[in-house]
DNA sequence: ATTAATTACGTAATTAGTTACGTAAATGTA
DNA sequence: TACATTTACGTAACTAATTACGTAATTAAT
């Protein structure tokens, strides 16, 4: 078993905990029986919080032990058939249920402060003897995951590591088809093809490349996944407009957006652009949040060839 | 919740523990989606073991991960539904069922290595967040829980907290008669009264005392537990015979046994004695445990009073 | 004053493990 | 070689929690 925790190491950590909890449940059932209490080990956070507080109705100890309520429903049934506590109907408030020790049951919350004591200088002695404090190091652990939980650090990780093995590449007559694709494949979900659409994604070098705009392509372990154009614009305002960014739904996530926009953006500025030009519909929501990232601001009243655009933006480039 | 674990503190630790396990698997559940792993996280253990080694059977496999084997029975053949997993009993022992990955099976090992290093990595980094890290930390309290257990923990302070409570007095009158009770509890028990028994008992003053000897009385909470008496014998080799020591059953397990008997030496000592006597049975293991603890070692050759006798030991005093 | 939403809490079903027990195969022993 | 013991493993019952859901009481909104 230890030899399990060794090889598989800090990803079975999920194991490792419900184990320790299992060990010290077990223990705990001895140790009760050691006092002569008649309580169950799992009865103890319910116990300990009425012998803290005089009256407490079932949802209000289930949020403080951290427990759901059909949990100490249950707990406080078979307490109240040992008569350690009793059940009474809250007087203002019909629904709620409020429990109390017995008379009895306070006699047992008296007979166990002597177990209480034992137990936790039990338990402090065997903390002091590590290097690494148990109770504390849960304490901090359960703040970090608070602050950011496992799976959210688990997706940052899958990125990190993606993002290497995305490479931005120029664009060859090769990658034609998946250059239309990719775009189509965002157009149709969202809205519909426009003629102006069909030009240029049939004939990239004609309409784009020719006219002295660029092309970038995104491969995802050599396979093309994300397309980025640079356009060239006949417009005294802006020198060319950033267009037809496209990334694979399976791609998405990996933050290969961002790569494009800044690969493109960079080759503008090579290119001696000093002002970019896009066009966008605010349902993109994570397109126009990539525009921002990338440094581009709203603008209004420019005409455009295409029906779904709904918003305008601008980069100045230095 | 984390108000009910500040209050009630180390002793909800096991309460603790469950709950961070229970939070690590449910975030565990949603990583494996992430990955597009058809995997449940509770397979993982059945998983990794058997894509680190060829074949294993059902047993083998539940010693490796530390469950029981109908854990892992059920889980094979959960696995074993979803084509992950298949059996084949052994050919050398019809007893066994060896169980190994399919091509599927295979393959999702080879798939799920990024999500490992992953989710390693963003272990790590949380762990390498903290002060303390909880890996080593839970690693340290397994190998002192190893050690010595809980349990044994609780119990060893438990007798520290109640040997305070203990007095070791010496002997009055109004003592005689639980002097007579406690020793006739474990006479009884394990054999029968005799007459040297009964005159001792029934008159300690005239017996005992009076003959040069002495009587302590242990109480606990002010109520005496626990008698031990130092007889003056008549022989050219010993001064005194250390007998009568009983403890209430209700005391034991508190060391009461040992304070009685360092305070009747000690008091021999006073007395100027160079050599005690004490005459016992075998099946009291407990108390030629204790008898060995205080120095006495087994002589033969004494002729006795007692049918019980079947030990006879002897303490040098320097 | 109704109606809608929320809250309290019980019951039922589910989950992930356990212990208890029975059977068959293998192994040890007189 | 026969019989007892041990081992492997499946089934059944139990345990301690959960989620899902329904009902009644309270509170908020129109």
């Amino acid at each position: 078993m230890n030899k399990f925790f060794d090889n598989a190491g800090i990803i079975a950590i999920g194991s490792r905990l419900r184990m320790l909890s299992e060990k010290m449940v077990e223990d705990a059932t001895k140790i009760y029986e050691m006092y002569n209490m008649d309580l169950k080990p799992k009865w103890f956070p319910v116990f300990y919080v009425l012998s803290q507080n005089n009256e407490k109705s079932i949802t209000a100890i289930a949020n403080e032990i951290g427990h759901s309520h059909p949990s100490v429903s249950k707990i406080v049934r078979e307490m109240v058939k040992e008569q350690i506590l009793c059940e009474k109907k809250d007087k203002n408030d019909g629904r709620k249920n409020n429990i109390k020790l017995t008379p009895k049951g306070k006699q047992m919350a008296n007979q166990i402060k002597d177990q209480y004591l034992d137990v936790q200088k039990a338990v402090e002695v065997t903390l002091n003897q590590s290097r690494y404090n148990m109770w504390y190091a849960i304490e901090e652990f359960e703040f970090l995951l608070d602050q950011k939980s496992m799976f959210h650090r688990v997706k940052e990780e899958k990125k990190l590591r993606e993002i290497k093995e995305v490479e931005i590449v120029p664009y060859e007559p090769k990658y034609g088809i998946p250059f239309k694709n990719l775009n189509e494949e965002w157009i149709t979900t969202y809205f519909k093809m426009e003629e102006t659409d069909r030009k240029s994604l049939n004939n990239p070098k004609e309409y784009i490349l020719d006219k002295g705009g660029e092309i970038v392509v995104a491969l995802y372990k050599k396979k093309p996944v994300g397309v980025c154009a640079l356009i060239k614009m006949n417009d005294p305002h802006y020198d060319f407009e950033l267009a037809k960014m496209a990334v694979s739904s399976e791609a998405k996530g990996k933050g290969i957006g961002l790569l494009l926009g800044k690969s493109i953006i960079k080759k503008a500025q090579s290119l001696g652009a000093k002002k970019l030009y896009l066009e966008s519909n605010t349902v993109l929501k994570p397109a126009i949040n990539l525009y921002h990232k990338l440094g581009f601001n709203k603008v209004v009243g420019h005409s455009t060839p295409y029906e779904r655009c709904n918003i305008q933006m601008e980069l100045v480039l230095d």
